[in-house]
DNA sequence: CGGTGTGAAGTCCTTCACAGCT
DNA sequence: AGCTGTGAAGGACTTCACACCG
């Protein structure tokens, strides 16, 4: 699955100076850096399996749908792990991005909202490639409290008090309808969750230190519909991904159908 | 679901100068506006259903998660809708939002990729509120294509050709696995559609006068996790959204369970 | 008065272009 | 010779603050 840049928050400030594992002194990331990394980071998994030890600033790029100037200035934020001349170690710039991102110990999530979406969310096991996996479901519908979709028991939202904590929950989903968010939302933040994804059609009220990235599908189609009806006009400028040939290739693939789901 | 901004497209340009309805002339609209005009659009639906006439500045952008004077630099670029000493008349705002988004003549969207993801947003009817109808199915599994989902039969992907210009096919989603998403995309674009909402994990290569916009799950729970590992700090300072009283009274509710799915 | 609409200032992010390491 | 890392320039978006209108 694929998300694109929506989050509504505003942009956090860094005081204090955090520090690399070398001690070196490290500039907040800005946001937008950090979800190009996370898409680096796949994009290095992809390459690792083709066999590839290094890669260039140019290449990398190339795959991850940016410039390369770009992917250097969003590299050199974390440090500089790159080889002059030659270009970055595979391996190691894909540890070193997890690190950053934090997936070096593992989080867990729970999602609350089972039905239509929520339920294929829950299933979406791994969450293409290495990924978080959902550790709690929650819904107060009695005919899906009780089920297990992929060995998980759904529980009722009332024991999001009790449960979240028990599992370490750090992150939650909320794929509730609109009406029901705020308060599962607010059930949550109660619960110490600091970080919600929402896939529900509603702004969520949350207090400063909790973060939430928001998911909406309608929102999402009527921008694309702003563009179909020529207001934005693409045709006349530089929309696309200014992505020329390595990447087709590096992909893996070249036109061919593949079996789909 | 929300996206952030996300959308990995470029910026457009927009060379020539559009005019509104009343002929006045119009600058291109920046993109983060558009996004968020589509978010307004929805509160003044949920105001419109709460009987409410007028709105300020001031209570929309605290509804919908902004503060007020990005809201009116936001409307401003569509035209001068607002009344001085009063607000905006939320009715014929709605109709203003509809029509600059495009939607005033709906848009056919097909979806291809009927598995976990792609049947949950078959069956998503209406996508939060007024929305978007799937009106096209495609897959490759010999075991989905020719059943109904929301009345509606899945065809097999070697179809796209015909049964996309057949059926004015404006808009497709792809939530097929990675490596199909590129040739499903090719062929998609091969059949005039210009806009893509792509649920694949990979970045898709598109001629320039197709837009892409993408969701990627995993990356947007690895820029939570990436908060939650305390790197970008939003303890410290100003992540959520800036909004105080009158929302979470406006939102129609103010704590209580509601049922979910 | 109250609240919109908007120039101007400020902030964040992107792109350029090149110095410097390997 | 090649490719990274980065200051500096450039754009895009946000916030401020106030003139102006109803």
């Amino acid at each position: 699955m694929t998300l694109p840049p929506q989050a509504d928050s505003s942009t956090a400030e860094t005081p204090d100076t955090p520090e690399n594992s070398s001690g070196r002194a490290l500039k907040a990331i800005p946001e937008a850096t950090v979800t190009r990394l996370a898409v680096y980071l796949r994009v290095l998994g992809q390459l690792a399996e083709g066999g590839a030890e290094t890669v260039s600033s140019e290449e990398l790029a190339s795959v991850a749908g940016v410039n390369s100037a770009k992917l250097r200035k969003d590299l050199s934020h974390i440090g500089s792990y790159g080889i002059r001349g030659v270009g970055y170690d595979v391996a190691s710039l894909q540890h070193e991005l997890e690190r950053v991102l934090g997936l070096d110990h593992p989080q867990a999530v729970a999602l609350v909202g089972v039905g239509n979406l929520g339920h294929a969310l829950a299933g979406y096991g791994g969450f293409g490639g290495r990924g978080f996996p959902v550790t709690a479901l929650f819904d107060v519908d009695p005919d899906l409290v009780g089920i297990k979709i992929n060995g998980i028991v759904v529980k009722h939202v009332r024991d999001i008090p009790t449960e979240c904590p028990a599992a370490g929950v750090t992150i939650g989903m909320i794929a509730t309808p609109a009406q029901a968010a705020q308060s599962v939302c607010d059930q949550l933040v109660a619960a110490g969750v600091r970080s919600i994804l929402n896939f529900a059609p509603t702004v969520l009220q949350v207090p400063e230190e909790v973060e939430v990235r928001k998911v909406d599908l309608a929102v999402e189609l009527q921008v694309l519909a702003f563009h179909v009806a020529g207001r934005g006009n693409a045709a006349a400028g530089g929309i696309s991904t200014d992505v020329p040939a390595v990447a087709r290739v590096v992909n893996g693939r070249n036109g061919s159908a593949v079996p789909l789901s």
